[in-house]
DNA sequence: AATACAATTAAACAATTACTTAATTGTTTA
DNA sequence: TAAACAATTAAGTAATTGTTTAATTGTATT
């Protein structure tokens, strides 16, 4: 309940209007610890791009690799994190490795962030 | 219809099962354009732990501070963020000024990470 | 008017991240 | 088993990002 910042003023012993309790709120972000993760790994354009491909159809990295004309190492950089966290699976069919997306949420999170977009002009 | 990458090798004309073409896979690209900026800004901890906290009530910068133990310039130049991507709106009451969220994408995209997460295990 | 204070902006520094090239792994085919 | 090739890993570099301190802006109070 006390309301301290590191800076030396106060914005009254507690500014918000009724009565704001710290280690409430506080508590609350307990729900979204480490899930920055997850939007980390979207905030990159060469990411979602590749998860909106492969929420299509399956592909194999070369194949990213010529569609987004970059190279292999980096393709395969990229699908190391998206691996990480378990936003695409793979399975190998020969030389090659064919990558799809893992379950929906991912889809439905562009979906979203494409609908905040429509709705910013 | 090209099917060339950066590197001299080339895995098969089309590599992919059936056939691939890489043009139109390119052209649905378009779709997700700029998305990642959104995602970017959802991408770091701090920020996400703010539109959490503003999903429940508005809430000035020197709270916002309080509560997650930041000096007000950092807070601030995070909040500067959220505003250009109208992810929250303020207004000034005061000396204060008081941030909420600006609409509800956001809160729906973070359910939807936090759904993944919880499929994650 | 002058002081106090919430908030923002600016500049500088430390840490993180994405890409490149080079080397390595794993699988197929000659 | 040797060569070819898709893919991954490693190391190094350039660019981006988050935080700090210091200075500035805007509003209210004395």
């Amino acid at each position: 309940m006390v309301n301290r910042r590191k800076n030396n003023d106060l914005c009254d012993e507690i500014c918000t209007s009724p009565s704001v309790y710290v280690e409430e709120l506080r508590d609350r972000l307990a729900d979204v610890f480490g899930l920055s993760e997850i939007f980390k790994v979207l905030g990159d354009e060469t990411r979602v791009k590749i998860l909106y491909l492969l929420a299509h159809q399956e592909l194999c990295v070369c194949d990213i690799g010529a569609v987004l004309e970059m190279s292999l190492p980096a393709v395969s950089h990229h699908l190391r994190l998206l691996r990480a966290l378990r936003l695409v699976k793979y399975r190998r069919e020969g030389k090659m490795v064919y990558y799809s997306l893992d379950d929906d949420h991912i889809v439905h999170m562009i979906r979203e962030a494409q609908a905040h977009f429509a709705e910013d002009r």
